[in-house]
DNA sequence: GACATTAATCGTAATATTGCAATGAATAAA
DNA sequence: TTTATTCATTGCAATATTACGATTAATGTC
């Protein structure tokens, strides 16, 4: 085991999961909330800022990009990283719906 | 390695993320959107509506208690697990502002 | 009391995640 | 061409998560 039955799950459960998992880590948090204040970052600030080891950082924007949730852009030896606007506005709709559902007027029982 | 470096990042970023890991799997999601949807209910409904084990469901059960997100209250031999409606909004409120971040203009680059 | 029902807990196997040192690839600077 | 810089990739150790069988605890029913 360890291992997700995602077959046994619709396949919205399944998306909301995805993307509420790479929130799952402070880091990735971090990362960004700090492509979202500058807007346009290359990674070693972002080992700056952070303050994790360089592989970590960069295998931690993967999974950011993996999702599309941002993009990078070489530019010389370093790469931009900067936030994939119209993936993120798609994914915040997704999250909104499973977060904003109509809370019932007062808790059973 | 396998541990989360929690003390190099905000309160603010770890709460995010401790909320979003909870929502990182797809029963966690599939026995919240059932909660929201009948307003009521008991184990034994989740293990047929979800169909995971007895103890997987109790454990997933556990997590989001744990997190405040839902209340558990005896009823004769059944448990009836419901949505903790006040913190439900409140962790809503700190997603929504993390995932509702100004969006640039255009994307850097 | 004896038995059934329901859900929590324990123990454990399988797998996933986190973090980093070492290394590699690509470009820029000398 | 050599060297420096920047970031990706690989490999691995430590830890976490997922899932479930077996068991336990608690209550209800006979």
């Amino acid at each position: 085991m360890g291992l997700v039955k995602t077959e046994i799950f619709t396949e919205q459960q399944n998306e909301i999961a995805l993307f509420a998992k790479v929130f799952g880590h402070p880091a990735r948090v971090a990362i960004l909330q700090h492509l979202f204040k500058i807007n346009a970052c290359i990674c070693g600030d972002l080992v700056q800022e952070i303050g994790l080891a360089q592989p970590t950082i960069s295998q931690h924007l993967k999974e950011l990009k993996q999702l599309g949730l941002i993009q990078g852009n070489v530019e010389g030896t370093s790469v931009c990283y900067c936030i994939h606007t119209e993936n993120w506005i798609k994914m915040k709709k997704i999250m909104f719906q499973f977060l904003d559902q109509d809370s019932p007027e007062k808790d059973c029982c």
